[in-house]
RNA sequence: UGGGGCGUGGCCAAGCGGUAAGGCACCGGUUUUUGGAGCCGGUAUUCGGAGGUUCGAAUCCUCCCGCCCCAGCCA
């Protein structure tokens, strides 16, 4: 990863660098990312696989990818495929160390065995709304259970006949014997195995039981011999937890080490609702270029490198945080300045005819592919006398400060000639303007006059005749708050009236220049003055273009224009 | 009125007893064949509040206030 900004430093690195400092572990630095496959990773999972893969490679450490895949009636293959592709795209690698939680079934099967032999679990016959009740209020402590000292071959006996199946959903659990007056709710004997007749996406029907968690994952992490197992703030109170498994196993000891989940403006994080999303068709799937879905930003043209730099430019601490779309989208646009290739598209034309330019006569001029890397290269365009300009670029009555092209005024034709504003027709049907007339100096060929004479206004255009139709699809954010839940929850809303109605426009009949005929998807283009667009890996075909604006460039002029209103 | 965390500019975030980094956003200027990009400059007498310790406090102590998380056989 070249060119990668030196992330500041964070709490969790200085605990790495004491850890090494002090020889804990041998120096030996192993992190883990471990999603559960139930859906789609989104932009703040993306925070945390850079932070793990990330501690990974500045420490010469390594970083697994677990998946914590202990709950069959929420998992599918699908999202385990889908979390390699996107771990993978955003340039993280963890060779062979891929695992599953459900690969340690059998091992965590006999911790729990050896917990219950060391008098430290017992098999429950509660249903869950005792256990529930049992289990007292944030300020009443809980009750023991009953079957709280059932003996070790009792428990034993009856925790293998619960995995041999022969009792039904709920019969009974197997619970850790801890303290049920703890003032901290997960140490009042918490559930470590319920039973469950499910296909699990890898074990099929072998197992009817399955571990929890807070079992699971402490265990896991263990026997990965992880050394520093990060998670986010909710965790906090179930560290006890994860340390109480592994001290009275007496296991590798893993530390476990909370941070911030990341929050993002006009956006939600949580897996369960942007599933809702989708599951309600209000987006078209969990790779719609508007979801903060890694597919869906992928999708949309983000870069990986962007992705990356944002990770390592929001930082890592314990505060709660919201951070601005406003940076991820600077970051985009960074990466994409740097690289992007230029090419002019009109999404919204309307017809310049150049009346003193010969009839039938085309010329090609060059142009510059990328004025920010000379590798890239020059192309040539073709003009002709006829051409499309943006509708926007023209103004019967033009405001103050207006530099583009109106009645009698001068601009410049990007890479082209300069030209001027002689006549225009109105559509008497729509009001609009049809047509534009305009002179060409042909001493400005290129874009320059042998007078020097100044002209403020430049825009881009594309060759009637050689333009090639294509759709782009321009997108806002998905909410119209910037922390819809919040407001939905305040006005006792629901979060769906805070779509945004635009979050997805599409303009069909835009005209774009020939060259885009090679477009790909995959590539990041830019088109003069308007935006980062990539070509829509989904809708788009050859002869049949549609191009997602990844985002747009900054608008000087539109800031100025609302601030005359 | 249980427990666990967190409070530094509009949004993030360094800072770890020696007198408030940096980024984004914003505002000026400059430059420009993208009103893009670039470049230069500006924006916290103050770190949730009040006391205290100290020559000196965002950093240490005390109290108060605010916000987040926890009562799944979810992760």
């Amino acid at each position: 990863m070249n060119g990668e900004r030196e992330a500041t430093t964070n709490f969790i690195r200085e605990i790495i660098t004491a850890d090494i400092k002090s020889g804990k572990n041998g120096g030996r630095v192993q992190t883990r990312f471990p999603p559960e496959p139930n859906g789609y990773l989104h932009i703040g999972h993306a925070k945390s696989i850079c932070l793990n893969f990330g501690l990974a490679r500045d420490f010469n450490g390594l970083c697994n990818l677990r998946f914590d895949d202990t709950n069959p009636i929420r998992e599918d293959e699908e999202f385990v495929e889908s979390i390699q592709a996107d771990v993978r795209w955003l340039g993280f690698d963890w060779n062979d160390r891929l695992y599953y939680a459900s690969d340690y079934f059998e091992r965590l099967y006999d911790c729990a065995g050896e917990l219950i032999r060391r008098g430290l679990a017992y098999v429950d016959s509660l249903n869950a709304e005792e256990i529930r009740a049992y289990r007292g209020t944030l300020t009443e402590p809980g009750r023991e259970s009953p079957y709280r000292d059932r003996g070790v071959d009792e428990n034993l006996d009856l925790f293998r006949r619960m995995r041999a199946g022969e009792f039904s959903e709920g019969a009974h659990v197997l619970r850790a014997r801890i303290d049920m007056k703890s003032p901290n709710l997960n140490m009042r004997d918490p559930t470590l195995y319920r039973i469950k007749y499910a296909q699990h996406h890898r074990t099929g029907t072998d197992w009817c039981i399955f571990p929890m968690y807070d079992f699971a994952h402490s265990l896991s992490d263990s026997f990965e011999k992880i050394t520093h197992s990060i998670c986010t703030l909710e965790f906090e109170d179930h560290r006890p937890l994860y340390d109480w498994f592994l001290e009275k196993l007496e296991m590798f000891p893993s530390r476990q080490i909370e941070f911030a989940r990341l929050n993002l403006s006009y956006t939600i994080m949580s897996k369960r609702l942007l599933q809702g999303l989708v599951a309600s068709g209000r987006v078209s799937g969990w790779d719609d270029p508007r979801m903060p879905t890694i597919a869906g930003m992928r999708r949309r043209g983000y870069s990986p490198e962007a992705i990356r730099d944002f990770a390592d430019r929001i930082g890592v601490a314990k505060r709660d945080s919201t951070v601005d779309l406003a940076l991820l989208e600077h970051c985009l646009r960074e990466d994409l300045n740097q690289r992007a290739l230029r090419f002019m598209a009109v999404l919204d034309p309307v017809k310049v005819v150049i009346t003193n330019y010969p009839e039938n006569q085309v010329e090609m001029l060059e142009a510059v592919n990328n004025p920010e890397d000379d590798a890239a290269g020059t192309r040539q365009v073709p003009f002709s006398r006829e051409i499309y300009i943006e509708r926007e670029d023209f103004r019967v009555d033009p405001p103050k400060k207006y530099f583009r092209l109106s009645p009698g005024s001068e601009i410049r034709l990007k890479h082209a000639y300069y030209i001027r504003c002689v006549d225009f027709f109105m559509d008497e049907a729509t009001g609009r303007v049809k047509e534009i007339h305009c002179t060409y100096d042909p001493e400005s060929r290129g874009g320059w006059s042998p007078d020097n004479r100044k002209v403020k206004g430049t825009s881009h255009w594309v060759s009637v005749q050689h333009a090639l139709d294509a759709q782009v699809c321009l997108f806002d954010t998905l909410f119209t708050d910037p922390d819809p839940q919040a407001r939905a929850a305040a006005e006792e809303k629901e979060l769906y009236d805070f779509l945004n109605p635009e979050s997805r426009k599409v303009l069909t009949g835009c005209k774009v220049e020939p060259a885009l005929k090679e477009a790909v998807p995959g590539e990041y283009y830019q088109f003069l003055r308007q935006g980062y667009f990539c070509l829509d890996s989904v809708e788009s075909h050859p002869g049949n273009l549609v191009f997602n604006r990844s985002v747009t460039l900054r608008d000087t002029w539109a800031r100025i224009e609302n601030k005359l209103k």
